[in-house]
DNA sequence: GCGGCCATGATTGTCAACAATCATTATGAA
DNA sequence: TTCATAATGATTGTTGACAATCATGGCCGC
């Protein structure tokens, strides 16, 4: 693996884990000795996360972590909405026999987590449900752009994953998604994902409204 | 401006006028010369470019011109089609006087274009009139993937623009998201465009059946 | 003749030094 | 004091040279 991949992912992971906040500068002398790779390598790391949308690079003055304002965090997380929905219909097209099992088993085990509690886990659970149906519809440009767009506002899903309450809603629209793609029922399983998400992005404008009192 | 972004705006116009071919390789010393700057700036350019999904790098191989084939058009144009869907409803949602009356002057001028036969210039309308409904959306997440899209297959839209018969059939559909839009009505405006991108994907589901021949 | 193997040229990957630019602070005159 | 300006240090942009890798074609053994 090369010293240019090796920079990407290290830059990537430590981004995505909030070593460096938003709107932070990165310098690239700094990630020279940080990520142990030569200048050549960060330049190269930083436009790769520049295309991901991951940071921002301005000219003659370097880059730095892109900030996601909550009305940016509402438009990416629209367009995954009408992404998923497109997503999940096709799933619901291809789906066969063994894949709905493993959707059902996924959904009988968020059931779980949410009755025991387990935030965590549900939160896992529910990645785990949204990659599967991803994979399920095969979608590869959807697909990469979903990943991009997730990548983009990790900060602002880690936020509301841990918001009290949430699993409570959302597992019975899991529950639906579940059922129209094993009802090979297209449409339903469109409408689902997109109420689902809807319902998230009311839960981003109000937990806005919550930090701003 | 920079040679950087002088270089990328001419490869980019390069490829998508076609002086390079899909498969092509591009070498990155003839680019130097083709461009007129440094290897420096025709890597930066390749790079920006591969971020478009114009080109595709593969390490140690060089790039080459991306080739798009049918399924992966189909799949792109169904990225569009939700992508604008959602775009026209929140067009619908923010019109304002003065714009849908410019909705209305390029209905008409595209219902003349056509009663003229004027298949180029209906095409540059039909360009104004996406690009009219975006600027009223103002949603630049959406707006940003749809021109990324476009850019990846403007060869198969080409040939879709000379189909004989297209603009009679895309026409009442371009009426219908106008009015759609006027009407405020977000929803009609959601269906009836993605019944127009619909009716897009299948047109080139045909051209390909009819290639193959 | 034919298939594997090495030499060679072509091409891309990487580096370290240098140039250009920006941000900060010091300086001086009104 | 305060504003404009210039020096200075920090940071990014660019270059040319070199290293690594790949693809081509000739060569040898069979």
């Amino acid at each position: 693996m090369s010293d240019q991949t090796i920079a990407t992912d290290k830059l990537r992971i430590a981004i995505l884990e909030g070593e460096y906040l938003p709107g932070e500068r990165l310098v690239e002398a700094q990630l020279c000795e940080r990520l142990g790779v030569s200048r050549f390598n960060v330049r190269a790391a930083i436009q790769e996360l520049a295309a991901d949308g991951l940071v921002k690079v301005e000219r003659n003055k370097g880059a730095h972590v892109r900030k996601v304002s909550i009305d940016e965090a509402v438009e990416i997380t629209e367009v995954r909405m009408v992404l998923e929905g497109l997503v999940a219909a096709r799933a619901a097209a291809r789906v066969t026999e063994a894949q709905a099992s493993e959707l059902d088993e996924i959904g009988l085990l968020m059931r779980r987590a949410v009755s025991a509690g387990e935030f965590r886990r549900y939160s896992d659970l529910n990645s785990r449900l949204h990659g599967l149906i991803r994979g399920i519809a095969g979608h590869s440009t959807a697909d990469g752009i979903i990943e991009t767009l997730r990548g983009q506002l990790v900060r602002h899903q880690f936020v509301l994953s841990l918001h009290p309450g949430r699993p409570a809603i959302s597992l019975p629209q899991h529950e639906r998604i579940i059922e129209a793609i094993r009802l090979r029922d297209a449409k339903a399983a469109e409408d689902a994902m997109r109420a689902h998400i809807a319902s998230v992005i009311e839960a981003l404008r109000d937990m806005d409204a919550g930090e701003a009192r």
